[in-house]
DNA sequence: TCCAGGAGCTAGAACGTTCTAGATTCATCC
DNA sequence: GGATGAATCTAGAACGTTCTAGCTCCTGGA
């Protein structure tokens, strides 16, 4: 049974409460409750005690209003993309220790990007972290003209004042994960690709070039996907009605690859024998030991520290590298690629 | 290019601001912004319009920082469960229309309930809505004591004074799939359980339960899993290594079924024909065309409305039917259930 | 003519913090 | 013994809103 606290019921306690109890004034409990210097030991530990009893517990709200800094990082996220949830992940983590707090504000069904930036506006974030936006690029400069924007996995050209860009090469990770086929051997390599999605022209753009390179021209293949499982599985579908199969299959994500998977292991194309696969992003789900996919993995901690690190400084104002910061991707090699058979 | 606004650079414009600009006073323009009476018509346009010019944006944190309430309501979900993110969709949806804020804190890998309890407290949440939570009860309980609290699909018992659950009627759920099972005519029916996570222990009686009142006590087996893929995939596999395998598996969950699924297909095990799989949730998952798993269907968007409905009656003082709202679960038969092969 | 009543507007006090500018104490130093 | 300075504490003004209580008109009825 918790202790009655000794405040007038349905009110919760302030500062002033603290300090009554405590017969201190309301600013000397503010310097204890931040842990800032200007208090002795002895009434550091006796304001600490009158707070505990009475339940105090500092208003996050006051407290930004009053200080002229914020300290919040709004962060837009898809509610259903594991990509984006691993980062979110990786953006607490990475806050944390810069003395940043994270306001999540989510897409989803009902709820659009315009909305989720709203939000976040009117909670006076200081900067705004954006995972894989797809909004118009005129939107995105209208708000990069009032705070500080990091777009994280959305290129954006022309670049955008105030924009700032985390993104892994797409390029280089489609190139990757075609050079690894054609080393083991496939020649028949279709790309399902992203459509619209941030991201997707680097990737098939990547894709076409390294098959080119291999003297694969007439090899390249791109058939139309999307990021979800069931773009990847109506894919699959369209391509498993083909004689002969190709012999490798590049997605444009984890979840598109394992609609891929899915449906090939249903239509008794085996992977990969028959077949060899990979995905994109090295998310969550690719790791899964009973789906483990062979994928491009996108470095998320990184992606995550860079946009935090990247938010954070434009804010301290420190000189800020102009540009984009791309992370080069690396190939995870797991059980979903092998030579292709005879 | 938007127009440089009219305020000192680096400070966001303020009602005074805005005021200044349109010859009123504040108040005037606060009773403007919040669209209540007590303006006329021609002064209400000449002040939206100085607003708009000067790019003004109500902070969200001073209007509830004055006004009594906040109507906000804070929401403690799982990132990683489909399950949740479903959930928080429907919050969304549901919270709109009854005038209310949601403020999302998130559990993840190094920021445990706790900690986004505490977040969600500091930023003056009226009531929290939690998902799953897995916190010793006492816990819940001091939390309850200091607001309005809904926990989502965790059953409490012995009821919380201030803490109200809404949940499915996961014995019910269970029986139902195992109903369905029998009727198709398996006796060989193994449940993989969830452990401790919220709702497993009801799961696994309503299972036990039904497997008595079908005269099937000797073919009871529980073998324990968890709530994530991984956990369903070790599961599958001490199974598929049984001879002969039992000819039906109910899962704990979507996400654990998933994992069943995908051991099974790989060992060569043919579901449905070789053995059923019955998952539990309807979550996203599911519903993928490529999984089209059979399932136990709770209703998401029903829990979620009620969810919000308890929270907001609670704080507007109407009176609440004491107790749960347990809603009656609904199995959805696809394509991983069939009869057993002779 | 006078006043009631309503519409339109404003001054100024909240809300719970932090911050600035002192005030007080007490030991230390020449 | 008075000045110096550090350590500890406090009063009171912010911060950007909303709310209460009023003020000033204007209209219209007795």
């Amino acid at each position: 049974m918790p202790e009655t606290p000794a405040v007038p019921a349905g009110k919760r306690p302030t500062l002033a409460d603290v300090a009554a109890r405590a017969g201190v004034s309301t600013a000397l409990v503010s310097i204890v409750m931040r842990d800032a210097k200007g208090a002795s030991a002895a009434t550091r530990e006796r304001v600490l005690q009158a707070a505990r009893e009475i339940g105090y517990r500092p208003d996050a709200r006051a407290r930004l209003l009053r200080s002229q800094r914020s300290r919040l990082l709004g962060v837009q996220f898809g509610l259903q993309h594991p990509f984006h949830t691993d980062l979110v992940e990786g953006l607490y983590a990475a806050a944390e220790p810069a003395g940043y707090q994270i306001a999540l504000s989510a897409v989803a069904a009902g709820r659009g990007e315009q909305r989720a930036v709203e939000t976040l506006l009117a909670d006076r974030c200081e900067a705004l972290i954006l995972l894989g936006p797809q909004a118009p690029a005129a939107r995105l400069a209208e708000v990069a003209g009032q705070l500080p924007v990091v777009s994280v996995a959305r290129r954006l050209r022309p670049a955008i004042p105030g924009l700032e860009v985390v993104r892994t090469a797409d390029d280089e990770g489609a190139r990757q994960a075609v050079d690894h086929l054609v080393a083991l051997g496939h020649r028949d390599i279709v790309h399902i690709d992203g459509g619209r999605a941030p991201g997707a022209a680097d990737r098939r753009r990547g894709y076409r070039t390294a098959m080119n390179r291999h003297g694969l021209a007439e090899h390249i293949r791109i058939i139309p996907g999307g990021l979800t499982e069931e773009d990847g599985a109506d894919a699959a579908r369209a391509l498993s009605a083909d004689r002969p199969h190709p012999t490798a299959v590049m997605a444009f994500n984890d979840r598109c690859a394992t609609g891929v998977l899915d449906v090939f292991l249903r239509a008794g194309i085996a992977v990969p024998d028959d077949i060899s696969v990979v995905g994109f992003d090295d998310s969550h789900l690719a790791r899964l030991a009973h789906i483990d996919l062979t994928t491009v993995g996108q470095d998320i901690p990184r992606l995550a520290h860079l946009a935090v690190s990247r938010a954070v400084a434009r804010l301290e104002g420190d000189q800020v590298l102009a540009g984009e910061d791309v992370i080069t991707p690396r190939l995870v090699v797991r059980s979903t690629t092998a030579p292709p058979s005879l």
